[in-house]
DNA sequence: TCCATCGCTACAATTATCGTAGCAAGATGC
DNA sequence: GCATCTTGCTACGATAATTGTAGCGATGGA
């Protein structure tokens, strides 16, 4: 791989200040990065798995989005195969949960 | 522009199921979409100073993303000018708002 | 009138993402 | 052994999104 090389996911794509809040908002805000997140909220997935679930996104982006999350400590590769959220992905993930409620509401 | 007609951003980018979730989470999940919603969050910004606050992004996305977020009726362009969150999405920030302290904790 | 700022746009260059195909490694069955 | 399978993961050309710079018309003061 190679693209990135042992830093976060890059330096901070998204704001030059580093800030953690900054760095998680441009993390979040990538393309199937939130979505990730939301699938592997009832347990592990595997990639091919998780590939479905989030409506056949091409593996090139879910591979370097898994491991961005995986470099935050949010995923991590399970001992059997499979993508699964670390503690740390969870309490992150219950921080989403109220959106759900928040998204049922919003669509009208 | 032309580019969304009249629905809601586009034919739902990330989800085919058109679920508000995966529709919010796929709005959100656009570049510079989540960094709007939390610099607007202690008040209305002028465009200039809100282009400000997101490290000089380019104003083309984020006009385009200004206008996803007001059709999506999150983002209101008051009437002295100045872009403010409406009450829904002042709703939505606050749902944002352990993203901080959790932000904080994670740096670590 | 001159100047500043507002919201907003054009346009080319650069990145990111998509879509398809396929790899090596590890199971499983025969 | 040896065919399958499925696993995580990668290559690569095509397409879409984002960037950076410049500037527009409208509005409001001096």
């Amino acid at each position: 791989m190679a693209k990135q090389a042992d830093t976060k996911t890059s330096p901070v794509r998204g704001s030059r200040t580093g800030r953690p809040i900054m760095v998680l908002l441009d993390l979040l805000g990538r393309r199937w990065s939130l979505r990730i997140m939301w699938e592997l909220r009832d347990g592990p997935l595997t990639s091919r798995a998780l590939r479905t679930a989030c409506d056949e996104a091409s593996p090139t982006v879910l591979q370097a989005r898994l491991t961005e999350l995986r470099e935050a400590g949010f995923v991590e590769l399970g001992d059997g195969g499979g993508y699964g959220l670390t503690p740390l992905g969870q309490e992150l993930c219950e921080t989403f949960m109220p959106l759900h409620r928040f998204a049922e509401r919003w669509r009208r």
